[in-house]
DNA sequence: CGATTATCCTGTGCGC
DNA sequence: TGCGCACAGGATAATC
């Protein structure tokens, strides 16, 4: 699933792409993807071009000329490709973006939770709700966003307000790194577990981005060429429930929080 | 207010 | 073989 290596990866490949180049055309299919705002108002981007790319959390912008942004979310099942151009559509394309010699993007999203709306228009309130993106994240803000919190660890690692960009897999990643449980109380950290999380959080996002993010056995995620990420290989706890833990051998735990898998090692994280 | 649960959706893989 | 169902999970609305 997309979180922030996964987004990132992905921005760079637009960029390296697509920077510099006009947007021919835009064309929408189905009713879900652009739901903020009347899905014409994406029409005004034609014409225009991608002078720039930035990304929040798991929140990908493309900035046009004439100080538009698009903002993309891929969701669960979003994913972003490159194709030549009038490349067949491959199921569950909902947009798709033509660029002056560039060939072409399609928003190709199965479960259609994905969407793409202009931020000028983007209602309720925008983006500002997000907390500072993982890989700005300091001891200080996690200190204050954790403090006298009974919720798990975990559901704050994952609130996008907290900190942007962390979800379920990376969150356990995190934990792993920081050696401490997700399932802890989120109040209940120590100065200096605070400190393992933040310093965890940078070391396990920028390895993943390092490998191309993770994809997993469903393979869900890939990048906009179609390549998957390696990440997955050096998964410390996800998706390895019972498997030994890389550090101690012990057999890796899996709890539920929420309705989310979590996994963790008893022994290496308290 | 904080914490939890339901909702959106489809492909996949499992048990019976 | 086929059917039903749980599961995957990001963000947000609703509810406790």
């Amino acid at each position: 699933m997309p979180e922030l290596p996964e987004v990132e990866t992905v921005r760079r490949g637009l960029h390296q792409l697509y920077l510099g180049r006009p947007l021919l055309g835009l064309v929408l299919e189905g009713h879900r993807t652009v739901r903020r705002h009347p899905p014409g108002l994406l029409r005004q981007l034609e014409g225009r071009v991608l002078e720039g790319t930035d990304r929040v959390g798991k929140f990908l912008f493309l900035r046009w000329s004439g100080g538009r942004d698009l903002v993309v979310h891929l969701r669960m099942s979003g994913q972003l490709r490159a194709e030549q151009r009038g490349a067949q559509r491959r199921p569950h394309t909902h947009a798709v973006m033509a660029f002056d010699g560039a060939g072409e993007v399609h928003f190709v999203d199965p479960r259609t939770f994905g969407e793409l709306f202009l931020l000028d228009e983007a209602r309720p309130e925008g983006l500002g709700h997000l907390g500072p993106d993982a890989l700005r994240l300091s001891a200080g803000h996690l200190a204050r966003a954790l403090d006298g919190r009974r919720a798990p660890l975990k559901a704050l690692l994952t609130d996008q307000r907290v900190v942007a960009g962390v979800g379920n897999i990376y969150a356990d990643e995190i934990c792993f790194a920081a050696r401490v449980r997700p399932d802890r109380p989120a109040g209940s950290l120590s100065r200096p577990a605070v400190a393992r999380l933040v310093a965890g959080t940078t070391d396990v996002l920028a390895r993943a981005i390092e490998a191309g993010g993770s994809t997993l056995g469903d393979g869900q995620y890939c990048d906009l060429f179609g390549q998957p990420g390696s990440f997955q290989l050096q998964h410390a706890v996800y998706g390895r429930e019972g498997l030994p833990c890389r550090s101690c051998a012990r057999p890796v735990a899996r709890v539920r929080l929420g309705a989310r898998s979590s996994y963790f090692c008893p022994r290496c994280q308290r």
